[in-house]
DNA sequence: TCTGGGGTCCTAGGACCC
DNA sequence: TCTGGGGTCCTAGGACCC
């Protein structure tokens, strides 16, 4: 048996935390650049906020209905994500982190009742964290990821499922009949890994909910769509086709992308912008252990203005030999930049992603046959650099070709308006308790 | 006026090899 | 005149996830 903890309203919650005059209230965090709705409250969900939807289609509810925006704050979601997995992880043996919200458990060889066990994990994370959490139960993931979307709704929706199942669901102790009940009542479109094209082309074929896919005889499902949904169905039936990864596996390419707080159109602050995600992206890859072996940029214009002239371009740089050297990775990228760089467009984004990533460990060893700085000093530099930036703050040492500290916010950078507090991970913005 | 960021996996088709 | 079969690797595009 698996277990799917999942944090309600995951960002919104958190926020609630250190402003509890958001309970509520309706509530959205915004993606960046206060561009769309990334999470939202019930309360929000009550006003037709839909997730994804751009800002500036719901913004009026600000006066109209009280509404409260706030831009995301990573740093913050991050670190209650932290708390919430090591609280998390006391329910079963081994933990699968699966994103910043949610996370697999297994319960092999954990004895006794899992719903009563369940509950008061749920009540810890609720009474140390302040965040609700639902639990779902089944014998693989998909069926887990379904029991976890029928414990959310039974709570939060009265008449979508019977309330017995509110905030923790266990597929596994319902008799087949049961299972059959739950499975139709839940449209197809909610199972995981059926998204909006094939939910449609599923629809299209009859089935539209989750206990007509079930019973769908997977070799036919192979061949008419694809294996990715066969293992969907193999998985509603009850067999295991998802793995449980107990640790993460290495990342294949690491990117850092942006879109403009306003259009760029000249090439000096696309060099400052491409410096600084490059700058990124090669300190992830350092934190990870990696060397990349190919350096991938591209620029593009905004294809919701529909009036510009568009212009979308990328280009694959080599490095001469795979590293994590900043300065190397930023001058390739800027390589690729100008080779790509036209006047006369809005430009809307752009990105850095490093690919053919591999362990920084044994690479192949090299005959040096111009004078450069030997590779093991670079990585020394590096070392420096990230100690240096980790102790006195990112960006205090930078690449030259990257926006100098002090100079001012350039149109590119991100619009971050209704940012709250980093609560706890800055001293200065700890909250103070008068007693 | 204003529309996020970071990932994964699968498939089809072409180039190339013996 | 008649020109195979089996395999790998790479890339682009599509679909999905949170």
């Amino acid at each position: 048996m698996l277990a799917l903890l999942d944090i309600n309203n995951a960002y919104v919650s958190m926020e609630r935390v250190f402003r509890p005059s958001l309970n509520g209230r309706p509530v959205v965090v915004l993606s960046n650049n206060d561009g769309c709705a990334v999470a939202r409250s019930d309360e929000a969900r009550a006003l037709g906020i839909k997730m994804g939807q751009p800002f500036f289609q719901f913004r009026h509810l600000e006066e109209d209905a009280g509404l409260v925006a706030l831009s995301a704050n990573f740093g913050l979601y991050g670190d209650m994500s932290d708390r919430f997995m090591s609280l998390a992880a006391g329910l079963g043996a081994e933990q699968e982190v699966y994103s910043i919200d949610e996370t697999f458990i297994s319960l092999d060889g954990v004895r006794g009742d899992l719903v009563a066990r369940s509950r008061r994990v749920r009540a810890r994370v609720l009474q140390w964290l302040g965040l609700p959490c639902s639990v779902g139960i089944g014998p693989t993931k998909t069926l887990a990821k379904l029991a976890n979307h029928v414990a959310k709704s039974a709570e939060r929706k009265p008449g979508s499922y019977p309330a017995e199942h509110a905030q923790v669901c266990h597929l596994g102790r319902l008799s087949p009949a049961g299972l059959d009940e739950l499975l139709s009542a839940t449209p197809v479109g909610e199972i995981w890994g059926v998204g909006p094209r094939i939910g449609e082309q599923l629809r299209a074929s009859g089935i539209t909910t989750a206990s007509q896919l079930a019973k769908l005889d997977a070799n036919t499902v192979r061949l008419n769509w694809s294996v990715v949904l066969e293992r969907t169905v193999r998985e509603l039936q009850g067999t295991p086709c998802i793995s449980f990864e107990d640790e993460p596996a290495p990342r294949q390419q690491i990117a850092s992308t942006r879109s403009f707080g306003a259009p760029v159109r000249e090439l000096e602050p696309l060099i400052q912008a491409i410096s600084e995600f490059a700058t990124r992206a090669a300190e992830k890859l350092r934190r990870q252990r990696t060397h990349a072996g190919r350096v991938m940029i591209f620029i593009r214009t905004s294809p919701f203005r529909k009036r510009d002239a568009q212009y979308s371009r990328f280009m694959v740089v080599p490095l001469r030999r795979p590293c994590a050297d900043t300065a190397d990775i930023v001058s390739s990228a800027i390589l690729g930049l100008k080779a790509i760089f036209k006047p006369g467009f809005n430009f809307a984004k752009a990105g850095v992603m490093l690919m053919d990533l591999q362990p920084d460990t044994g690479g192949q060893m090299e005959l040096s046959l111009e004078d450069d700085q030997p590779a093991r000093h670079r990585g020394r530099l590096m070392r420096a650099v990230d100690d240096v930036n980790d102790r006195f703050g990112k960006g205090t040492l930078r690449i030259g070709s990257a926006k100098p500290r002090q100079a001012p916010q350039g149109s590119w950078e991100t619009k971050l308006e209704r940012r709250t507090p980093a609560y706890t991970t800055e001293w200065a913005a700890m909250l103070q308790v008068r007693c």
